[in-house]
DNA sequence: AGGATTTGACCTTG
DNA sequence: CAAGGTCAAATCCT
């Protein structure tokens, strides 16, 4: 019989409220110690569920939709330690503010969208200059490394896949759906790691600034105190 | 028919 | 100038 041991109660009120951190190193340390403290506790729920509880056979759509959300908990957490791991937040807050400055500019080329598009005399748009974009420089991105391309929440879209020099699959780029009608401006990059191809490398880039217009969860309870509660996290 | 994907060209960055 | 990120026309899929 597997032994549980016995985790120290990590309610709300005495762990997020009385953290202040004062450096984005301590904001880092803290953010990773309460998702592994959250991890544990979802491990250890399933463990108890599994033990003392059971399932009967006539459970089998509770035990099914029981072992969904306990495996998206456990994965959501699992990204979420990985992406803070992998974030810089020093880094970060250099680029937040040279990214005000560089907005300006930014800003100036997506307002008159396609300043360098010109048309040819038979009307047909100029295939020699397309419309003015920029790279995202010093945008906020992470990455993690997942075993499965895990369904995140998002709606996204393929939009381009490129061969990386020196490595052996392609990375193929994704943008939110939404991109075009609420201009939300995520994207992420996929790619198998050469070295390991069970996993792959996603690098996520910007913050989804869309509406929840989450795809439907593969398995729906009728729940309604669920409603408050999305057993989804915000990325 | 309309949305998603593919893919070659265009464009930025270092 | 090379590498890689993005665009958009062509194509695929439902």
């Amino acid at each position: 019989m597997q032994v549980i041991s016995k985790l120290e109660p990590t309610s709300p009120s005495s762990t997020s409220s009385t953290i202040t951190p004062k450096s984005s190193k301590d904001l880092k340390q803290s953010i990773i110690k309460l998702l592994v403290n959250g991890k544990e506790s979802a491990n250890q729920l399933r463990n108890l569920f599994d033990q003392r509880l059971g399932f009967k056979a006539e459970d089998d759509d509770h035990q099914h939709v029981f072992d969904h959300h306990s495996w998206v908990i456990l994965n959501s957490i699992e990204s979420c330690i990985s992406m803070v791991k992998s974030y810089d937040f020093d880094q970060q807050e250099i680029s937040n503010k040279k990214r005000k400055v560089d907005q300006i500019s930014d800003d100036q080329c997506s307002d008159h969208h396609s300043p360098k598009s010109e048309e040819t005399v038979d009307g047909k748009m100029s295939k020699e200059r397309r419309g003015c974009y920029k790279r995202r420089r010093n945008c906020q991105s992470w990455s993690i490394e997942a075993t499965s391309l895990i369904d995140d929440g998002y709606a996204w879209r393929k939009y381009g896949q490129k061969e990386i020099l020196n490595t052996e699959y392609p990375r193929n780029y994704y943008r939110c759906t939404h991109k075009t009608d609420q201009n939300c401006q995520a994207t992420k990059q996929v790619q198998q790691i050469s070295s390991n191809p069970t996993k792959y490398n996603i690098i996520y880039n910007g913050q989804h600034t869309c509406k929840n217009l989450h795809k439907n969860p593969s398995i729906i309870i009728d729940d309604s105190s669920l409603d408050e509660n999305p057993s989804f996290i915000e990325l």
